[in-house]
DNA sequence: CTGAAAGCGCTTACAG
DNA sequence: CTGAAAGCGCTTACAG
């Protein structure tokens, strides 16, 4: 067993009350003699107070839910280390779920999260298998912030997605472009809807006009860009550019291009989205759209842990983003 | 204020040791009417035991502390996975740190894990920046598995690291190859090192040396290995065969191979390590080891619970690789 | 500045 | 089968 309160204040000789505020470390006036004591019979007997205790006591787990949908996928770990970075900062820890976007685990996810009383709730993804109990949560006083997806109830932090896909939209209309493909995440993905709105958009300011038949799904594998990309190739006109939603499609559509006998940039230009960190070390290196995934979680929980105690109204955040030129473009020659 | 124990006694009209035995599911013997009524009251409160107090009182936070250096590298994120999915099955949750191999954050997350009570303790990484407090540990009780790292005080569970290097020598001599460079990760980091040694036992069971300048440090990133690459191809006698301990790595080797207008696999040949998902949609296809690092988190979570209560000896696993033959090697002409 | 005591929300012998 | 009560390990008014 280890040593709890009681054992401290047996050692030092003075009240569990008395451990308990150096032990926390706040400001309470404490004399300099038992401070010194207490900190020596901490120290002796390896105390570390038990967090299921204080919780209780604190009304507060100073745990911090994630639920994502998928770890797989190299974003979601990153915006959660962005999560992690400033909660364990804070004194917070990090507990996460997988959903596999299935709503049935979603919320058997939720149920366990809240069971433990998490003090915030980070949804990340714009997939709709999350559903929110919204009774519970303000029954409980749990804070929520979704990452890239849009509602009015909680706090959202987001990627500006319309303006990238128009960036990229314009970058690929002024290297000559008119019919360009895009290949979608899966349905449903608001991220993916709101890069080809973006898309659409610069083409519609160029008079440029977009067929439906130049959008495929992926699902944001590389076997979904793999497939989208050939179903994209055999349009009546194929596409002399895509833009594909995310890097890792973008590699499926190098394979599948690669394997029509297709040159990228020189036959058709390649964009991914999100930068990770192999997109410079593909050949052609991959143009692409870097969003800071670490970031929307630091920001994410700027906004939950401001907020614990004084209830707001939610905030909504939009990250921007940057367009990295490299060589799948085709604006830049190797 | 979320319904308490007590809320849901009275509504029910019985005791709260009434409400507890009902609500926890077990087979202690409860009145069919009884528990008709408890049910209906924890239905209409929407009550949900707080997952602190039960762990108080259980002794019990049902807690997994994860530590890993880094979660972005999709290894550690997919292991999580399958320490997540058997945790979960069993009731209980993840609560993961990130140590980006730093041996202070180690040590602060660890301290994190061990004063929120973690159940079991799964440290997933060869390196040696984590140490764990043996004593607190006991103290504790809680029980522990590294994953990927070799120790007699715990239980592990490892990649058969040597095995597949040995294999990959093989394979590698068979197609002709007498210098085979290989990229290393970071400084330390057993799994390499058996990699290495396999490799190493092969060539010497062929009757081949194996230099010392055919072996450079990455540190398992792209950057790691597109460096590394370039040394190994500027030695007096460039390798014609390249064996990187990671899937990234040998997307940077392949870069850089590239950028030195070498050919793969006609001019070297290049295996990885991991199978990625992108492994596949490389061009040419990365020839690889497929470890399933979902396998090795589900293994130690079984190592874990099944101990959990009757103390025992460590236990020791081994998983199996699988080489997959793709293009990248040369022994498929594409 | 220090301590006795109530209380956080549960579980679990113990008694009936 | 059901309940009263002690206890898990803390915190925090309250009193001095």
């Amino acid at each position: 067993m280890p040593a709890t309160i009681r054992d401290v204040a047996a050692e030092a000789g003075v009240s569990v009350a008395t451990v308990s505020r150096v032990a926390s470390g706040g400001d309470y006036p404490i004399g300099a003699e038992t401070k010194a004591k207490v900190l020596a019979a901490i120290e002796r007997l390896n105390y570390r107070p038990n967090g299921m205790a204080k919780g209780l006591t604190q009304r507060n787990s100073r745990l911090i839910g994630v639920v994502a949908p998928d770890m797989s996928n190299p974003y979601y770990p990153e915006v959660t280390r962005g999560i992690e970075d400033v909660a364990t900062a804070r004194g917070y820890q990090v507990l996460s779920c997988s959903t596999d976007r299935d709503p049935a685990r979603a919320r058997a996810s939720i149920d366990a999260l809240l069971a433990k009383r998490v003090t915030a709730l980070a949804v990340i993804g714009g997939g709709d298998e999350v559903v929110l109990p919204d009774g519970d949560l303000e029954a409980y006083g749990t804070e929520v912030v979704m990452i890239g997806r849009a509602t009015r109830r909680f706090s959202t932090v987001r990627v500006e997605n319309a303006e990238a896909g128009q960036e990229v939209g314009r970058h690929l209309l002024a290297l000559g472009h008119r019919r360009i493909g895009f290949v979608a995440g899966h349905r449903g993905s608001s991220a993916s809807d709101e890069r080809l709105r973006g898309l659409r958009r610069a083409l519609k300011d160029a008079g440029v006009e977009h067929r439906s038949e130049h959008v495929a799904n992926g699902d944001y594998t590389e076997a979904g860009g793999y497939d989208a990309t050939r179903r994209l190739m055999h349009a009546s006109a194929p596409p002399s550019a895509i833009f594909a939603a995310s890097d890792r499609m973008a590699i499926g559509a190098l394979a599948a291009l690669r394997d029509m006998q297709l040159r990228v940039p020189d036959d058709v230009a390649l964009v991914g989205f999100d930068d990770i960190p192999m997109a410079e070390y593909l050949r052609p290196a991959l143009t692409t759209v870097s969003v800071s995934a670490h970031r929307l979680g630091t920001e994410a929980m700027g906004l939950l842990l401001d907020g614990t105690g004084r209830p707001r109204r939610p905030q909504h955040l939009r990250v921007r983003t940057r367009m990295v030129i490299r060589e799948s473009c085709g604006a830049r020659r190797t």
